[in-house]
DNA sequence: TTGAAAGCGCTAACAT
DNA sequence: ATGTTAGCGCTTTCAA
């Protein structure tokens, strides 16, 4: 069994309290008794009991990070950066997979908040007024979401879609389809919204198709009605889905980029490897991660609600041109 | 503030004790009594607090999960299953990402023991030495790794080398080539072996090539080593690297499957998208996960050694044929 | 079947 | 600068 606080006390020869001390505020305690008590600590392998310490701070020293699909290789990437981030400042992270389900999804997340000293929601499915409600009694930091009141860290999809369709624009097209994710999805509103708004000031066209499973065969289901539009282009909701829809294109026979340019949002790793490699608005999948830690801390240093309310930290996309976007075709 | 499990008790009316037998030892309280401290439960939405649980029956509830790199779709879907099969039993995982550091790992290892109850390890990249001395004072199930008395699920390796080579002999391969991962991954070995064995067996010819990244990368910086091995098929250490192979492949105008064919290991999400798709042993690795939460719990409940030492699941990989093997060239 | 009391390992007043 | 005391929220003997 391991060495508790009172064993350090009676091998260095003083109380438990100065024990604590001497780890704690190190600055309090004489140089030379802080010696002994270290060389206890040392000796015996002592390591705090997180939750006995815990129970009188109020303070777990850990934090929780809630996904709704780990094997996304989006989420995975957000979880990395958390993560990483909690490591640095000794946070321990507990990962939730809701599995894409919004009530098991409120569910996890009552039960994860007594074990934690805050929460990260990334992408969550909840309605507003259940992500309200958990915010009232709970620290939590929203990534890729906002709501009334809870801090949070988003991506600048107007800037992103801008930045697609100057690309675009640039190239010659002048008729765009936009492949939309779930129409409850906080992104896709945001996302169609900028395309539209970035797409007016070019005097380009948009042509909106369907809303889709956010999945490889999303994109597959999606393909031939963004090529029905007569669009020259495609942007999807993100680059599973132009994945899926690069390869219907395939199937098919028509020829990216050479009869349609295609245009994904995320980066993943995948984007890189497909055929013909996907241009994309990368976005910093771990900075997110990172921030949300940060922002996390931030607000357990300072719960005041009115410090925390309109934090809001927004990350930029960058524009990758790989080989599925080329000058539009000649009519 | 949450409410106390004294809140509840004197709501109900009754001592603190006789809510804690009411909610975990339920039989052994009057009926109505039992009713009246649900009520109270209910009422104050009362959640016990598990670390101060935990303080007295020295059972966190919790569990840690580590792997060498989340952002691996392989481990993501390992921490998936283990997730999912961990909420089944109200425990919480706490996850822990090494960036395949080895030093890392036992530094992290150490220190999240303290706060669990036991460790999934997912191809640790410690030594053995340290791999035996974490063990012996923490509860540890290993995940596609072998070490001497920790308990633990593996893949079947000789048999998934097995089924890919019966497959490529049956379209005429005699001559073989395998890409290995790193030297030191236990995986590489028992592959290497397995695939070995099997070409023998068929009286097949077998062409190793280099150590290798196990990335896409990797298998970029193979390719032409396989190739001018003269081999008509490759096998690879895993899927990633098979797809960078095949990348490689296609952009010096090699035919696959036409000139050669190529297997990967895993069948992670990206190989169905792949092109061509890639033939692969699929390993069950949700199931590894699921299995070592059970194993995991297994042990807590029996810490005596003896029997766990020697427990070891065995899982069986699927070949998975798609596009990428044909029938071998004629000279 | 229930209650009273003690204590898990630690920290935070309060003394000294 | 250090020790003493009390108690965080819970479970578990031990009595009743």
């Amino acid at each position: 069994m391991p060495a508790t606080i009172r064993d350090v006390a009676r091998l260095a020869g003083v109380s438990p309290s100065t024990v604590s001390r001497a780890l704690s505020m190190p600055e309090m305690v004489n140089a030379a008794t802080r010696a002994r008590v270290a060389a206890a600590v040392e000796q015996l392998g002592y390591q705090p009991n997180r939750a006995a310490r815990g129970l009188i701070t109020g303070r777990t020293g850990n934090i929780g990070l809630v996904v709704p699909d780990l094997a996304n290789p989006f989420f995975a990437s957000v979880a990395k950066g958390v993560q990483a981030r909690a490591r640095r400042y000794d946070v321990a992270v507990f990962v939730a997979d809701t599995d894409e389900d919004a009530a098991a999804e409120v569910g996890l997340v009552r039960a994860l908040a007594k074990q934690v000293d805050g929460l990260i929601l990334c992408s969550p499915r909840a309605s507003d007024a259940d992500l309200s409600a958990i915010a009232q009694d709970t620290n939590v930091v929203l990534v890729n979401r906002t709501a009334e009141g809870v801090p949070g860290i988003i991506y600048d999809n107007e800037g992103g879609m801008r930045q697609a369709v100057a690309h675009l624009v640039a190239l010659g097209h002048r008729k765009i389809a936009w492949v939309g994710g779930p129409v409850t999805s906080w992104s896709t509103q945001h996302r169609t919204l900028g395309l539209s708004n970035a797409l007016y000031d070019h005097g380009a066209e948009l042509a909106r198709v369907g809303s889709f499973a956010p999945t490889y065969e999303g994109g597959m289901a999606a393909a031939d009605q963004a090529v029905a539009t007569g669009a020259t282009a495609v942007v999807t909701y993100n680059d599973l889905v132009a994945i899926g829809l690069l390869a219907r294109l395939h199937a098919r026979g028509i020829s990216v980029p050479g009869d349609v340019s295609v245009v994904g949002i995320d980066d993943i790793a995948m984007s890189r490897m497909a055929r013909p490699a996907l241009t994309t608005v990368r976005l910093p999948k771990q900075e997110a991660g990172r921030i949300a830690v940060e922002l996390l801390l931030a607000v357990l240093d300072d719960p005041d609600p009115g410090t925390a309310i309109g934090t809001r930290g927004t990350l930029h996309g960058e524009l990758i041109v790989r080989d599925s976007t080329g000058p539009a075709p000649q009519p």
